[in-house]
RNA sequence: GUCCCCAUCGUCUAGCCCGGUCCAGGACACCGGCCUUUCACGCCGGCGACAGGGGUUCGAAUCCCCUUGGGGACGCCA
């Protein structure tokens, strides 16, 4: 098929979960990768529960994502009229009829389906009563009680359902708005929305949409239906299992990169690849490598890809995202601190950018502080003198390379005859007030002479002071 | 209750469609080791799965059936 046109309507009533952003980026993955287009709509029929609030989380976070569409935000909303002809349409030809059952009756309908065994359904009362429209009356489609309707999936391959489990279902409701089923087929049909896809709780919604489609002599779009995402419980992902929404894994330092990596590779597969860039996902991504089963949500696994995309990172990229975080820590950075060059020592070593930020700390502060626990075990006495050595031989240096350090450090531990790791303990305590942190040359080279040098001076300070 | 979907290491998965190359491969987690100036990174190794039972076949993770287990849907919600 050319010009492929996917979907996303989410449903403006909470934040965007982790389930829907995957099937957003399955939409949109296979909407670049076709060269089509992604159109965004926002499904607000259910006004009691849609929210500003919510509308502007879910474009918050699929921008965050980035993912961008190409037609939209539609408001369904926005389209009673159209949906209100539509209905008409499918009341003209004969496919659909006024209702005036009231929930009463029509629970009563469903508890005798129950008892007798059946799928509880409206039992079809009003069908052939030609009832004139009017007030309070619902609009129900007209659903073939004979037969089976096949839909053809995608991912799970075709399915057979009974037509006897389907009733006659509302379309419209007595307030003249649009039920979910007939107005989701109106919009994909006025849209052009050739290719569905979407979580597979809405496989059993299928056969009801492929009625419409039909009653519409409409053509059929491409269906595929997705697994769930499961939480650790194996029960729906939900908020039990904790950050839930997607703008919070932001929060928690993950990269949009890491994120959609993660959320592609949970259902999808490409052999044994684990890793992909952004432009990689629209090259690779098919729809035939999805798989059937749902699939747990797996923090560590996100964690771990979020480190490898940290790393493939270059410095100057993660500096936009590390800034605004360091910036809430109240830290300054100068003109002449190199971030980059900082940054740069952090990656190999940070899973998040909340743990980059917080390690990145101790490059800018003003004023150090000496942890105790390290102080106690580092600034003895003993430690002076490769200390002072260090500050004397460092401060003859014309200018600070990782080869001239290394030269200096040497020299100092000839004369102390004292091994490496007795010298670069002290002095790792002197830089960073931690006994943890890059290795010594390339965070000196990173703090620069001027900080390095002060740092020391005030560690040989404290010594002194405590003697 | 009724209908529908699903089933490979703890987790994500490759392999399944087109049976033999699979006494099942990769990744995360976990455990051990190496590297080493700390912590990481990296590298090497270990642990660990075809849900069960029947069939078909010379041969089944792969095909068929049943059982079990998990999930979903049955609304004037979406």
């Amino acid at each position: 098929m050319d010009n492929i046109i996917t979907r996303f309507p989410p449903s403006p009533t909470g934040y965007l979960h982790i389930g829907g952003a995957r099937t957003a980026l399955f939409n949109w993955l296979y909407a670049r990768k076709k060269g089509g287009k992604f159109v965004l709509r926002i499904e607000d029929t259910d006004q009691a529960r849609s929210t500003k609030a919510s509308v502007d989380a879910i474009f918050e976070s699929l921008e965050w994502l980035g993912i961008d569409w190409d037609e939209g935000p539609y408001f369904q909303t926005d389209r009673y009229e159209i949906y209100s002809s539509y209905v008409q349409k499918l009341l003209d030809t004969g496919h659909a009829y006024y209702c005036n059952c009231t929930p009463e009756e029509v629970n009563a309908m469903r508890d005798e389906a129950r008892a007798k065994g059946q799928n509880p359904m409206y039992n079809g009362k009003c069908r052939e009563m030609n009832l004139e429209g009017g007030p309070g009356m619902v609009v129900r489609i007209k659903a073939p009680r004979m037969g089976s309707t096949v839909v053809e999936d995608v991912i799970k391959g075709n399915t057979s359902f009974p037509n006897s489990e389907l009733d006659d279902f509302i379309i419209q409701r007595s307030d003249g708005s649009p039920m979910y089923n007939m107005a989701v087929v109106v919009d994909d049909i006025t849209m052009g929305i050739n290719t569905i896809i979407r979580g597979d709780d809405h496989l059993v919604n299928t056969p009801k949409q492929i009625l419409i489609y039909n009653a519409l002599s409409a053509d059929l779009p491409v269906f595929g239906h997705v697994p769930m995402v499961l939480g650790s419980d194996r029960a729906r992902l939900s908020k039990r299992h904790g950050a839930m929404s997607v703008s919070e894994y932001r929060d928690m330092g993950y990269l949009p990169d890491a994120m959609i990596n993660y959320l592609v590779r949970l259902g999808w597969s490409f052999g044994d690849q684990e890793f992909f860039t952004r432009k990689e996902l629209i090259e690779k991504f098919s729809l035939d490598h999805i798989g059937k089963s749902p699939s747990m949500f797996d923090m560590n696994k996100l964690t771990a890809l979020n480190a490898k995309h940290i790393q493939a990172k270059t410095p100057a990229e993660l500096s936009n995202e590390l800034m605004p975080l360091l910036l809430q820590k109240e830290v300054k950075i100068k003109l002449e601190d190199d971030l980059e060059k900082a940054i740069e020592t952090l990656q190999p070593r940070s899973k998040t950018l909340v743990e980059m930020a917080e390690s990145a700390l101790f490059y800018f502060k003003e004023d150090i502080e000496f942890e105790e626990k390290a102080a106690k075990k580092f600034f003895k006495p003993e430690s002076l003198a490769p200390l002072k050595k260090s500050l004397e031989y460092m401060e003859a240096l014309k200018e600070f390379t990782e080869k001239n350090l290394e030269d200096a450090l040497k020299k100092v531990m000839d004369e102390t005859s004292l091994k490496f790791g007795k010298i670069a303990q002290p002095l790792r305590v002197a830089l960073t007030g931690t006994t943890v942190s890059p290795g010594i040359f390339e965070m000196i080279l990173a703090l620069g002479r001027e900080k390095t040098l002060q740092r020391i001076q005030k560690a040989v300070q404290f010594i002194e002071s405590k003697a």
